[in-house]
DNA sequence: CTTATAAACGCCGATTATCT
DNA sequence: AGATAATCGGCGTTTATAAG
């Protein structure tokens, strides 16, 4: 049977002339090809091009596998390349658990665009049910999350730490204070983003555990808006330190921690098999060089 | 100098065995 | 049954060498 091997070397025969030069372009040797060669002949009982002619010479039957050849290896080369640049393989897409890792988040996506223009990068901000889930079937190639989950799957790759502290506008009362306690917002409103206050760090780690409540929630949906009102002395926030540097007009608000300090960890978390992924860790080494060179 | 042949090697896939 | 691991045999390649 016809083999595409044969029609490679049929091709570079064609092209190159003589066995040994056509074994030398296609890296085999040529004892290789003449075996090779001698044991199609025999198979399809017929001779393929005549030996010991400078340059090689076919017959009619060496000319229709030629043909075949020009015609049927361009089509291969050109599904390989289809398949393995297809849409599946080349989008990459990153999804963000909180809102205020937009502020890092955005610039470090833009070089990773750049280092790998032929990637397409998405990024997915929308609460979705369940991102995991979404993760394991593929939807999404990385996850950025500071909760980590012990499970077989998935594999969180440590980015790096923050301390979550409040913001508050500099004439604030609690501006005098050295660190806030969870009693201390109990008179003060708190602004946070649109989500449910269990899945916040500073409800579950701050307000829960001494059983406090703020005066009131308010919510915003951007990082940029709730800096403008804490500036605004509209309430106060509990904000990554990184999410505040942003703020442009750093003399209207002031930071303090958050009882002895609230640290935390961003992870990206991936599936088992990505982990060695080179995407992957090119994005995960960007994002450390990022947070670092602040 | 190019091509063919012989012997040996090593890879790959089929087959069988073992585990879940 | 399906998945994973171990075994084995065939076949193509290589190296070495002969022949045209």
């Amino acid at each position: 049977m016809l083999e595409l091997k044969h029609l490679r070397t049929i091709q570079g025969l064609a092209k190159f002339g003589s066995i040994a030069a056509c074994a030398e372009n296609l890296h085999i040797t040529q004892s290789a090809i003449s075996h090779q060669l001698k044991e199609l002949e025999v198979r399809i009982g017929a001779q393929l091009f005549y030996r010991k002619t400078k340059p090689i010479k076919f017959t009619s039957q060496g000319q229709v596998v030629i043909a075949l050849a020009d015609n049927v290896l361009p089509q291969i080369a050109a599904a390989e390349k289809q398949l393995t640049h297809s849409d599946l393989n080349s989008r990459f897409t990153l999804a963000i658990d909180c809102h205020s890792c937009f502020q890092w988040l955005l610039p470090t996506i833009k070089q990773f665009q750049n280092t790998f223009s032929c990637l397409d990068v998405d990024l997915e901000s929308g609460f979705h049910q369940h991102p995991l889930e979404r993760l394991l079937a593929g939807e999404i190639d990385v996850m950025i999350t500071s909760d980590v989950e012990s499970r077989g799957d998935l594999y969180f790759i440590p980015l790096f730490g923050y301390e979550l502290q409040l913001v508050m506008s500099n004439d604030h009362p609690l501006v005098s204070k050295k660190s806030i306690q969870a009693s201390d917002l109990a008179a003060h409103a708190l602004l946070t983003y649109p989500v449910d206050k269990r899945r916040m760090d500073v409800y579950n780690l701050f307000l829960k555990p001494s059983g406090c409540e703020p005066l009131k929630w308010k919510t915003v949906d951007n990082t940029s808006t709730l800096l403008q009102m804490v500036s605004g002395s509209f309430g106060v926030a509990a904000l990554p330190e990184w999410a505040v540097r942003t703020f442009e007009n750093q003399d209207l608000i002031a930071t303090r921690p958050l009882g002895d300090g609230i640290r935390r960890h961003l992870y990206a978390c991936v599936r088992v098999a990505d982990k060695e992924n080179d995407y992957i860790q090119a994005f995960v080494d960007m994002t450390r060089e990022m947070n670092a060179s602040h």
